[in-house]
DNA sequence: ACGTTATTCAACCAAATGGTTGACGTTTCG
DNA sequence: CGAAACGTCAACCATTTGGTTGAATAACGT
């Protein structure tokens, strides 16, 4: 019964799977290569993405032996509309904006 | 030692946190009244509304024997910009982009 | 002064979380 | 084939989380 924003906002909660998703932004890595800058055992980072998978917010396939992490935008997109309703932020459309800001060096 | 993005991203993870803050959105209220809609005890509400202070998502003022309880939009601000970081969302100059979508319908 | 309202505190409990280690299946490479 | 690399599974452990109840504290209203 717990909401996908429950799991995208408890996967966003821990340090390590934050920083894990940075990563991820730069480039799709394996899942030996994400574990690699931290200290701590393979399982455990194994569980982290298994987290971040179930909470949306990244997806996984396996090619041979190697299992490829990737960003998926969907969850965050799904908490930042949550968030918006609180006039922090607003999910924007980037076209719209860029012309916007376009206009104002005219 | 829990930075102030984990605990801020771990209060937006319950719902019944969630429904608080949603609440507070219309005015600020009292803990007992904010306790009303959910099936739980005061002691669990009042719980709750204090991970959300330490979370910086609300603040909470004594006046009386009362104590009210109030958005407070920094927490959830700092939590958007580290997601603008994926580019799902932009923190927005308001009065920037109403002026905007003003000249739209010029 | 007394009862009532507002809220927290303390002790307790079950379940979830974040970590460990060691064994296990797969795929690749020599 | 046999060994190494990739990753997960299972069992275990300590801590945190989200809830309960009952007692305690503080401020009002009559």
């Amino acid at each position: 019964m717990t909401s996908q924003l429950d799991a995208t906002f408890a996967a966003l909660a821990d340090p390590t799977r934050r920083a894990i998703l940075a990563m991820l932004l730069e480039d799709d890595m394996a899942v030996t290569d994400v574990a690699e800058p931290f200290a701590m055992s393979l399982a455990a980072i194994s569980k982290h993405l298994m987290v971040l998978t179930t909470a949306g917010l990244i997806t996984q396939e396996k090619r041979g032996r190697v299992k490829w992490c990737k960003l998926d935008p969907d969850a965050m997109r799904a908490a930042a509309i949550w968030m918006q309703g609180f006039g922090q932020m607003e999910v924007v459309d980037f076209d719209a904006f860029e012309a916007f800001l376009a206009q104002e060096f005219d």
